[in-house]
DNA sequence: CAGATTTTGTCCACATATGTACATAACAAA
DNA sequence: TTTGTTATGTACATATGTGGACAAAATCTG
């Protein structure tokens, strides 16, 4: 009941996804992303709440779609290595795609906010700390269908992969080519032991 | 000759290196760097153009002091190998004991700025390009010395190392373990078989 | 001291930015 | 149609932000 919104919720949050991702975080002002979203800041407000809760919605939309959210997810079909892999390569695919070059959204608002006072930074530090988590988790249960070798620290294994992929969303947003993005991707996880070839 | 400046040029620089370190470029407003400088914004718009002038001056003055800056210079003594994981250890350190976990100032310019269609976002993007290409160069001599085997891709094991570079600083915005960054590089650099050990 | 040079402080004009207040508009249900 | 509910547009108050104009101040040189 009540009057129903002039605009489309879900289509707006794309559409601030996409602004924060391009730009960042603190370079969309609530004014910039009304007026992207053709609403007026008053409707902003009732709509989202303000700046920061609508970002928190945005990221947790985001991080549902990200390449390497297969990574996070508990059941696993097929082997670990695979999964690991195929994952990285479709990083490499996604991320050489984006004619805007705009990287993860995650990594980029870690790199601008991350150390920050505010409550954003706490929200993005735990996200990042809950994926090194299950990153750990993923390789221990690798490590117990014998993928990898018994003598592996998954705990170094999780920490080394989680940089390779911070370091390779980066990167992505200079080299622009997929292949190279591969060969960094594929020469670590050989190094690391996780490729399957 | 003429009118001597009201303050120290080079306390400034610093200062608003830690302003651009701590809170990213776009968060830095000439309004407010001037403040935090002691002045008007007439003194630094006469004393440093404008921000991105200044910004760049204050970069390269970064890129000087930044710990991985060893890996870039042409003369090496010792082996290449014992070289870049010196330099990662001191990495790790650096990172770690900055309490105010601003990661790498380059890194985060980097995740903010590249792929923006301003002119900084350029500059940038060959700075990483050139910082690769020397990397590229040292990993050669290495090869040359027989550091690291005739049968290795310096180009590969360039950009893998600039990759975990990279996520290396990102993560120790959030992981702030000296030995759980140290962890995460080790590891990475055993198996690109670049640790001296 | 007079003239040249550079910095500094102040003022202006205008745009952006945040968050709130309140009347009005649009819809659902009774 | 009346009532309840929610969205919208406008206005307000206040702060921040940019960049330029210009006179006054501080120093060096002749």
């Amino acid at each position: 009941m009540g009057r129903p919104l002039k605009f489309d919720r879900e289509a707006a949050l794309d559409a601030a996804m996409n602004a924060f991702w391009r730009n960042g975080y603190e370079a969309c002002s609530v004014k910039a992303l009304s007026e992207m979203l053709g609403i007026t800041r008053s409707s902003f407000y009732n709509a989202f709440g303000d700046r920061e809760t609508l970002f928190r919605e945005v990221l947790a939309r985001y991080l549902e779609h990200c390449p390497d959210h297969a990574l996070m997810q508990a059941g696993t079909t097929g082997g670990v290595r695979a999964l690991i892999t195929r994952t990285l390569r479709e990083v490499c695919r996604i991320r050489a795609a984006d004619a805007e070059s705009r990287g993860c959204l995650a990594v980029n608002s870690i790199a601008e906010l991350a150390g920050t006072d505010g409550d954003l930074a706490g929200f993005l530090e735990q996200a990042l700390l809950g994926s090194l988590a299950c990153l750990e988790q993923l390789l221990r249960h690798a490590q117990d269908l014998g993928e990898i070798p018994a003598s592996a620290d998954p705990r170094a294994l999780a920490l080394s992969l989680k940089t390779l992929l911070m370091g390779l969303n980066v990167l992505s947003k200079v080299v622009r080519d997929e292949d190279e993005l591969w060969l960094a991707a594929r020469t670590s996880l050989e190094g690391l032991g996780l490729l399957d070839d």
